[in-house]
DNA sequence: GCAGAGGCTCGAATCGATTCGCCGACGGCG
DNA sequence: CGCCGTCGGCGAATCGATTCGAGCCTCTGC
């Protein structure tokens, strides 16, 4: 706060009160005479006096008010990913009216030292978003510093969470398509693995991915029955859903699945390029449940997560964290919505 | 933090050095022995000490090494304008490594009161979000701290900025539809005033908007000779896009130009839902130069704003105004790019 | 008129570190 | 052998508020 020559004994002195009574004028938490409390804001506002000082309500209260959000470790990346964002609007949104301020962290890529915010800003506690957790340095430099966190999207194992049922949405997406007959179903997956790069990935395997938010939906898929034709792995990027797709059209699926919205919106850009009508000669669907208005006449089909909502779920645990609370788990159903592309 | 039981007191303690040798172990500021050093470091791994409390020193510090972000009035829709959100990634990934903190703070409707963290959180400086700007509250608490701020997409006039020209590439563009033979254009504008809704504006008045932004824009197109046929204000989004350009093609425009990447995509969009060819029968172009990989062929025609560039200047004044100093306002070209739509 | 009961105010301790001036000890040099 | 420079460690003040128990003053009721 830099120069702020006027402090709350400052007031007190002016308003002709004691230090203590001066701050009661300002936090309201004690009883204090309405005449008091008007002659020392009387005096604050002569003095020109900012108010009381955060930081040093925080030390003294021994907690910040502010809630540390981690983003994915490209930070880049998050920023375009609209469901991050989404997310972090729940987040803010939630926070804000409830007097609790918005960190933003950068979680270290891979296995870089964390930033230095990560280690030294002040937070009572942190939302993890999903792609941050792969970073592990990030999470030992939180655990050194014993932060409770609540993850959003991750499995829980380590404390709180915020999940949707991502496979139960997926098997019955799958369910949906063998309904309509799909057998040759071609899937552009998430990243197998914490920075695996865009590229095909061989089928009939029984290798599950190492990533958790990809084998959740994989097992979905073939707990419907429906086991891929071929498979692609890449970013939650339209640009990759448009490579994956024309890749996968290679092998004339009648069925495109895509593990986000964003990809399945590249892979129905792609279908189209190709010539194809949707859903007639192919369907597509996706993850997520986003607002595509450039999609033209088609509404992507997909699973609608209740992203906005996982953000308020976390700020709710986060707070109850930073209280010195044990919020729960909590899981999410995720609703097929059938649009114009199965 | 909370329950921390341990203190740099205890550390200094249980390694038999004083309070001050311990927190220079930590702090590196002040000569020091390796081997106390380590002791010290030895002491604090022993009793689980999580590093120095940061509220603690920044109180005694005087600087909390925040810096806040007030984001648009409505914060939902500035979770979804790109251009915001590539602001605020320009300036977290400035911020970061430089050891500050962003604090996310949603700037208060326009006339509520703010939000408690606007005027309680604590911040060395903030960045102001040109949508933020127009709420008189937020722009009131913020002054009533006296909280220096750098505005972004703002005037400058009652603090640094950072901003672009964007007068003179909307004159750069005009000139460009002029050359290309194009006498009747429509104009999507963004909001002529604070909380203005989308319709039609009136065209042949000589009334100028309330808005800044939509101002210098228009007045930029005029400076080029190009006085619109037809106008439509909306919001940036696609979708009211869409709409604005449904409306305008009943004018018979040769040329669309939208104040952003994304009103302008939808102009493309309802352009190609009418069966106009781009842009043999119509021209397209937009302001912003945000990636829209789902465009298809299609490669908007639009005046790049260096965003990341901004958010980076905007962040380093917002640093320098933390550390005492007076940065000045920074305006930046933008650069006509040529696309496939004109 | 007096005792009791509130309602306000005030003192003082405390939150957890940073930082500056001072001092002791040790080593080099005359 | 003694003096001075320097390096490293120590004490104490300070950052700016919050908060609780103690005390005072006034009003009420008998």
């Amino acid at each position: 706060m830099g120069r702020s020559a006027t402090t709350l004994t400052d007031v007190a002195r002016a308003a002709g009160v004691s230090l203590s009574t001066a701050s009661l004028a300002f936090s309201g938490a004690g009883p204090i005479s309405a005449a008091t409390k008007d002659k020392v804001l009387a005096a604050a506002a002569e003095l020109g006096y900012r108010g009381p000082d955060p930081v040093a309500a925080s030390l003294r209260r021994g907690r910040s008010g502010v809630i540390g959000v981690v983003m994915g470790s490209a930070v880049r990346r998050s920023f375009r990913d609209p469901v991050s964002i989404q997310f972090l609007d729940g987040i803010v949104t939630t926070l804000a009216p409830k007097g609790y301020g918005t960190l933003l962290l950068p979680a270290s890529a891979a296995d870089e030292t964390p930033d230095a915010m990560l280690t030294h800003a002040a937070m009572d506690a942190a939302v993890l978003m999903a792609g941050a957790v792969t970073s592990t340095s990030t999470i030992a430099a939180l655990r050194a510093r014993k932060l409770p966190t609540v993850q959003i999207g991750g499995a829980g194992r380590q404390g709180p969470a915020v999940r949707a049922r991502d496979k139960d949405g997926m098997r019955m997406l799958g369910e949906h398509l063998r309904e309509r007959g799909h057998t040759r179903v071609a899937v552009a997956t998430l990243p197998w693995s914490n920075g695996a790069t865009s590229g095909p990935v061989e089928v009939g395997t029984t290798r599950r991915p190492a990533a958790p938010i990809t084998a959740r939906r994989l097992d979905g898929l073939r707990e419907a029955g429906v086991e891929p034709v071929a498979m692609w792995q890449c970013g939650s990027l339209v640009e990759d859903g448009i490579a994956a797709g024309r890749a996968l059209l290679a092998e004339r699926p009648t069925a495109l699945v895509g593990f986000s919205d964003l990809i399945a919106a590249g892979l129905l850009l792609a279908a189209r390029e190709a010539g194809l009508r949707v859903p007639e000669d192919i369907a597509v669907a996706g993850f997520d449940g986003i607002d595509l208005p450039w999609l033209g006449e088609d509404t992507l089909t997909t699973l609608v997560q209740p992203i906005a909502e996982m953000g308020r779920l976390a700020a709710e645990g986060a707070i109850s964290l930073a209280v010195g609370g044990s919020p729960k788990t909590v899981t999410v159903d995720v609703e097929l919505r059938i649009g114009t592309t199965t």
